[in-house]
DNA sequence: TAAAACTTTCAATAATTATTGAAAGTTTAA
DNA sequence: TTAAACTTTCAATAATTATTGAAAGTTTTA
C-alpha cells in the first residue's frame, strides 16, 4: 500500500467508526486528516483533501473545538486561520472521555435517578421499573466513574490498569 | 411522578441515548421496554405500546436477537412467540462490550494494522502516518483488550475493578 | 389439506441528518 | 475608510436511515 491509498484508508475508516458511534462522517475524517498532518492545516486544505463545501468545513471544525480536541493555531505571516488536533492519543482520548460523560452519561443518570425514585404504589410494574431502573443506575454510575478514574491518571493510565486487572 | 409517565420518559430516554450512540430508536425502545416489563411480550404487546408497525417490531426484533440481547420464549397454551431481554444488567453490559468489540472495534484495529504497516519512503508525511496511526492501534488494543478483561470477570467485575484502580 | 394465525420481507415513503453554496458578517491591511 | 481576505450562517437540497403496510411466507390446528 502507498502513502495516499493509505492515507485515504485510514480517513475513511475513521469516519465509517465515527457514523457507526453517532459522530457525523465529516467531523471525524476533518480530525482524521489533522491527525495524521504534519502541519496545521487551514480551511481551504481541509475543504480540497477531504472534498466537502466550505459550510460543512466551518461548522464541523467549530464543533471539534467545542468537543476540546482541535485548536486554532496562528501562522505567522498567514492571514487566514489554521487547525491543528491533539496529536496524543491519549489525551484525546481523555477529553473525548471526559466530554461524553458530561454531555451524554451524566444527564441519563439524572434521568435514571428520577425515574427510580418514583413513589411505590405496591404494584408489581412499579417493582420492577425501580429494580431495573435503579441497576441501571447504578451500573451507569459505576462505569462512569470507572472511566473518569482510568482517564485521569496521567502517566500511562491505560496500561498501569489493564496490569492491575491482570493480577 | 406516576408509573406511566415515569415508564415513558425511561423508555423515550433510553432511545434517544441509542441515537445518540448509533443505535435506531425503536430497537433501543424496544429492549427498554422489555427490559421493565415483568413478563414477556408479543410482537402485538410491543407494537401497541411503542405505536410502531409490525414491520419495524420484527425487523427490530430480530436485530436484537442477532445482538443476543433478546430471545424468544414460548409461552406455554399460546400460539404467538414472547419476547423477554435480558435483565441482569451485568450480563447486559457484557453481551454488549462484546458485540461491540467484535463487530466494530477489531475491524478498526486490523485496517490500522494494515495502515500503520505501510512501507517507510522515508518522507516526513509517512513517517507521521505511520506513528499516528501505529500509536492509535496501540490504544485501541489496550481499550479493547481492557474492556474485555473487566468484561470477562463473571463476578462483580466492576466493584472489583473500580476498587483496584483506586488503590 | 385447507384455512387461520401468525411472522417476515421489501418496495414505497417518511423522517431525520448532513451538506451545499451564496449572502451576510468580520477582520485586516493599505 | 474601504476593499480585499477571510469566516460564519442558514435556507435549500441531497443523502441517508427509519418506518410503514401489504403481500408473501410459514406454522399450526381442525
Amino acid at each position: 500500500m502507498e502513502y495516499v491509498e493509505a492515507k485515504e484508508k485510514f480517513i475513511s475508516t475513521w469516519g465509517s467508526l465515527g457514523t457507526l458511534w453517532g459522530i457525523n462522517k465529516a467531523m471525524a475524517q476533518i480530525q482524521a486528516l489533522l491527525f495524521i498532518s504534519t502541519q496545521p492545516l487551514s480551511m481551504e486544505d481541509i475543504m480540497d483533501e477531504l472534498k466537502i463545501s466550505r459550510g460543512n468545513t466551518s461548522m464541523n471544525l467549530r464543533q471539534l473545538i467545542d468537543w476540546g480536541i482541535v485548536s486554532k493555531v496562528l501562522v505567522s505571516g498567514e492571514r487566514k486561520e489554521f487547525f491543528t488536533t491533539e496529536k496524543d492519543v491519549q489525551e484525546l482520548a481523555r477529553t473525548i472521555a471526559k466530554e461524553r460523560s458530561r454531555r451524554e452519561i451524566k444527564p441519563v443518570i439524572k434521568v435514571l435517578e428520577d425515574v427510580s425514585s418514583i413513589k411505590d404504589d405496591g404494584s408489581e410494574k412499579t417493582k420492577e421499573l425501580i429494580k431495573q431502573t435503579k441497576a441501571l443506575k447504578d451500573l451507569t454510575d459505576d462505569l462512569d466513574t470507572l472511566m473518569n478514574k482510568l482517564v485521569n491518571q496521567k502517566q500511562n493510565w491505560l496500561t498501569k490498569s489493564v496490569l492491575k486487572l491482570m493480577k
